[in-house]
DNA sequence: GAAATAGTGTCTATAAGACACTATTTC
DNA sequence: GAAATAGTGTCTTATAGACACTATTTC
């Protein structure tokens, strides 16, 4: 039996790292400096090396991009986008996505890094259009982490260390696009076993009565899931 | 700024092929003939070629192991492999895992293949082990399967184009390994819009009632959800 | 009629959603 | 007290689950 040719290919783990800022969706992206695309906005990413695994590869550039320890953030895989034709270049270029979630960061975006990288409203980005086929997985992973916040316990991952209800349904209402009711949800929340637990402290506000402060729990799935309002059918 | 070496890796595309056989969750797994891991029991799976996606590498090693029209068939990512020591070749051999679904097909294995390939009840398996990372992806790709019965009409990819509602819930007992009400299941199938559809005829049985017939509706996703028991905490 | 499987009725427990209401703060 | 946000109570409806019961077949 003939044996066919094995074309290698170059892998690279790109990014979808999305936060909260002043209750808009955003995606970190970067301003490429080389071809191809170069001026264009991209998702950041980079080559995998010579001993690390994919996951390792996200991880890396995950805490080169936003100084922030990735094994304390959440970080997971989205998909592998492999078309013969997504990037130019050859060695063909295969990807595998991955989705991130951070607080809202001290620094607009920092990084290591030379690259321009900077906060940019979700819907923003889907509106100017990202370089390579990061629009769809832009889209895929933001489908991703809208179904995630159903089942686990994600959401806090948006938060700070210490974080109010209202913080943790703004998540919520910021990722799905909705509104949700503040009385059914602080109490689906407080209720659910290991979602948050009370920090005992409480946070003053200037125009209201303070609200407790609370901690991720040590749960990892929501059960009962936290369901997603459909959209009316009619 | 020095330029970093990229190495460039091999991928295959390997599958989780499941199916039930008399009640019983099977995967196919093929005995390999060549190093490394020669006679050991392995997932199927092929490199990627010159113009084709990982997608329709998997599509293809998906009709050549069962012989069956990949495009009817469910399959869908389940993650990335890509520790550097998974595969002793080199280059290094990243692999994208997919998971198939399929009817009990009229041949225990077939494909247009050499390979000496057969269905194995899963338990068995995870009992006697696998080539490479394989373990870990049948545990993963298993652990989706469950997940998506509960939010995705997949179930009905394990039957053939009719079917009874005993089959189908034969179809969750088998994959979530649990015992289901079965007048409860059979009002909350048959009342989910768009989950199934009568097709007018019945099938007698030796035994009992003849039952309805019915064909996979139009609906990809089960809302509400049929949620898996959970296992009792005590 | 007995046995077997298919399918319906009905009651109860749990969860979701609407929304009135109370609580605690700043001004 | 007004305004604002936090949080509780309570009622209604939807769904899940237990399980008694009816229906249709073979023997």
């Amino acid at each position: 039996m003939s044996r066919r040719p094995r074309p290698t290919v170059a892998i690279t783990a790109d990014l979808v790292i999305l936060t909260i800022r002043d209750g808009v969706l955003c995606v970190l992206v970067v301003e490429r400096g080389n071809d191809p695309f170069a001026g264009r906005l991209a998702l950041p990413g980079g080559f995998l090396r010579g001993e690390e695994s994919l996951d390792e590869t996200a991880a890396r550039e995950l805490s080169e991009e936003t100084g922030l320890d990735a094994a304390t953030l959440h970080l997971q895989q989205v998909g592998v986008y492999s078309a013969p034709d997504r990037d130019p270049r050859r060695p063909r270029v295969v990807t595998c996505a991955y989705l991130a979630i951070a607080p809202n960061l001290p620094r607009p975006a920092a990084g290591t890094d030379a690259k321009a990288a900077h906060w940019l409203p979700v819907t923003e980005a889907q509106r100017t259009g990202l370089a390579f086929d990061h629009d769809q997985i832009l889209t895929d992973a933001l489908e991703l982490a809208r179904a995630e916040l159903q089942f686990s316990t994600i959401a806090t991952a948006f938060c700070d260390t210490e974080f109010t209800i209202g913080e943790l349904r703004e998540v919520y209402e910021a990722v799905w696009g909705v509104d949700l009711d503040k009385p059914n949800f602080h109490r689906k929340v407080t209720e659910s076993a290991g979602f948050v637990e009370p920090s005992g402290a409480k946070r003053p506000s200037p125009t209201g009565r303070p609200a407790a402060l609370y901690r991720a729990g040590g749960a990892s799935t929501l059960s009962p899931p936290m369901m997603r309002p459909r959209p009316a059918s009619a």
